[in-house]
DNA sequence: ATGCCGACCCGAGGTCGA
């Protein structure tokens, strides 16, 4: 099974990238972010082409997110669960496919918006550690997934790439992450790849690609029984060399379940 | 030290992203 996730920065922009790019990469499911439309506006046809359904959780402008997959998925929430107030922002969208429950968010930046701003990443964290032990309590198969916008530590962003104060790596932010972890989830790709960087952010601006000055904040966060399918994870760092690219590249999970795996 | 770029709103230039 193939998961994963893309923040396109505007699917209406790039909705013939991520045609291509189901094409050339042919995921069961895609969890995308930032889609930055109503759900009206949303491209299904452009996708159910390739026989991939859409939900989509949309927002005028700013934020939205959405699910696409080949499979049969039912959606289960369209907002952070036990998130108070309740989110008014399009950031969170909850799935089920074949038994694997597949949490897709677009997790706060907090550097905008002042110490408001910041206090609302910490309390979306909050929820969505809350949200995560509650499905591992219940012993789910469970993908975390999406733009988490969270350096977890120095390997995980270009030297000056942010100031030290930026909401990305402050302390608290990065304990909610830990916490996260400690759950019991896997950083998929970083347990595959322990010293690179596997940046899937470039800033459009300063050069930033071509310099390979990037952060790693696009995720995906496997349950104990899902981790130890795990063949391959990875960036997929030839989308941020296409024409007009999102400044986000897809983050892709191989998963096989070890009946298969003997079959193989 | 700050801005660089690109998308949104809409039809200028402000706002946001990370």
């Amino acid at each position: 099974m193939r998961i994963a996730t893309w923040n396109v920065n505007s699917i209406r922009v790039r909705q013939t990238h991520v045609r291509r790019w189901l094409e050339r990469v042919r995921p069961d499911i895609v969890v995308l972010q930032e889609i930055k439309c109503e759900a009206h506006a949303f491209p299904a046809a452009v996708f159910a082409d390739l026989g991939y359904k859409s939900e989509v959780v949309g927002q005028k402008a700013y934020n939205g997110v959405a699910a696409l997959s080949h499979r049969n998925i039912v959606i289960h929430h369209r907002s952070l669960p036990g998130l108070t107030p309740d989110d008014s922002q399009a950031r969170y969208i909850e799935v089920e496919t074949e038994g694997l429950t597949v949490i897709g968010i677009y997790l706060p930046n907090g550097n905008s918006g002042g110490e408001a701003g910041y206090s609302y990443k910490l309390a979306w964290m909050d929820a969505l550690c809350d949200r995560v032990e509650a499905l591992l309590a219940e012993d789910r198969d469970l993908v975390v997934t999406g733009d988490f916008n969270v350096c977890p530590s120095p390997l995980d962003f270009s030297a000056g790439a942010l100031p030290p104060t930026d909401a990305l790596l402050r302390p608290e932010t990065r304990a909610r992450f830990r916490r996260l972890i400690h759950n019991g989830l896997t950083d998929a790709v970083r347990a595959l790849h322990p010293t690179s960087p596997a940046f899937s952010f470039w800033d459009y601006q300063a050069g930033c690609w071509e310099r390979d000055r990037g952060l790693r904040i696009d995720f995906a966060l496997l349950s104990p029984r899902l981790a130890e399918c795990m063949v391959a994870a990875a960036p997929d760092r030839d989308e941020r060399g296409a024409e007009q690219p999102s400044d986000h590249v897809p983050v892709v999970v191989d998963l096989v379940w070890p009946e298969t795996a003997k079959a193989a």
